[in-house]
DNA sequence: GTCTATACAGTGATAGAC
DNA sequence: GTCTATCACTGTATAGAC
């Protein structure tokens, strides 16, 4: 049984997956942009330069753990848009496939590692750089035209244009709630809040269909 | 007449006043977080400790810039929103409410400096540190609140549960447009953008009016 | 190949000289 | 009051040990 060098990730895990799990830890403990290399180095039990030797730079690493975790949403997403239940004339519900595109997203706020994912998220789709666009699109580009056609499918009267804008806009009322911003909580002085991922679901299903389904 | 000791800001004001002039011109050029301290100042032609004295740290600056940003949008706000046209029954009509809180914000993506002030705001947004908050709050919370109250009228059966949640998904739709995240644009390879802040403004005015309807 | 020690330029911040 | 000198720390790069 080898010893740990530390005690914070297990001591067995190949180097690259150290700095991963403790770089995760760290991130939902502390939040994403407070935690510098050096330190996710230490707590991963490695030296300080290995990060930059089995990824290449910080961002790098940041790219890494997202698209790891953003793989299993996509293969979620996937099959629930795989197995929309039709009607006769071949179209799905239109609220079935909010769901099925909204709800591995949502669970994700029941964990810490989740939640802090979500963040790592919000943080890069607000950053316009080229990398981070790639990123986002390797890991979510398949699933989002999927269910694009899902929601055409669903909405045959809806023009492109208009499909395009409230598909955007779906995706602003799922990124926000997903980063917890904490603005009604503060308004409401905490007596409401925005962090129960099965009502948040729900209520952002309702109002996202009335939204696609306006005049 | 003072020489200039910098050509890029005017040279005959005060010293704060440099420092955010520069602060916000390198912002809207190169996005903020990429910018250093050090640039700023060297772009204001001030000493580099001057920030720090005038203001008390980077973050400090920034929330110097937003709140001097911010104040505006809100009493432009404040103005709409008391001026909305009430019926017979002293109601407002939803669409009027929602333009008014809208057309503020989406029509700072005009302007370059209001396009890096957006990025400031949907980056302040995403960030939970308890400072931030306060920012946030000590700008919008009056109006957020105002508009809460016009919207509660204007929907009257709605109860407030639902009126907050929707709230919420409003404010997502709209930091979210303000921000251009550029995925909508990434899916149909730039043959369709979000970058009208006319159009924006009527699509979102549209399909949110229709999710706070909702049953 | 994998890892280490070490160095480097640039950051935000500050104490203390002028 | 303003500015210089300096601090501890960051991400990054590389030469060389195992």
């Amino acid at each position: 049984m080898a010893e740990a060098t530390t005690d914070l990730v297990e001591p067995e895990l190949s180097t690259p997956e150290r700095i991963l799990q403790a770089a995760e830890r760290l991130f939902s403990e502390r939040g994403i942009g407070d935690v510098s290399l050096r330190e996710i180095t230490t707590a991963a039990g490695v030296n300080s330069a290995a990060a930059h030797y089995h990824f290449g730079s910080k961002d790098a690493v940041l790219e890494e753990l997202f698209t790891r975790r953003a793989e299993p949403i996509a293969r979620q997403r996937e099959q629930m848009l795989g197995a929309l239940k039709l009607n006769r004339q071949g179209t799905p519900q239109l609220e079935d496939v909010l769901r099925a595109f909204l709800k591995p997203a949502l669970d994700l706020l029941k964990t810490p590692e989740g939640v802090a994912f979500t963040r790592l998220r919000a943080r890069m789709v607000f950053e316009r750089e080229e990398v981070r666009r790639q990123v986002m699109g390797k890991s979510f580009d398949r699933t989002n035209e999927m269910a694009l056609q899902a929601l055409a499918k669903a909405l045959p009267k809806l023009a492109p244009t208009e499909l395009y804008w409230r598909f955007h806009f779906m995706l602003g009322t799922m990124v926000y709630t997903m980063a917890r911003p904490g603005r009604i909580e503060a308004l409401t002085h905490d007596s409401f809040d925005t962090y129960d991922a099965d009502a948040g679901l729900e209520q952002m299903v309702r109002f996202v269909a009335a939204g696609f389904r306006a005049p």
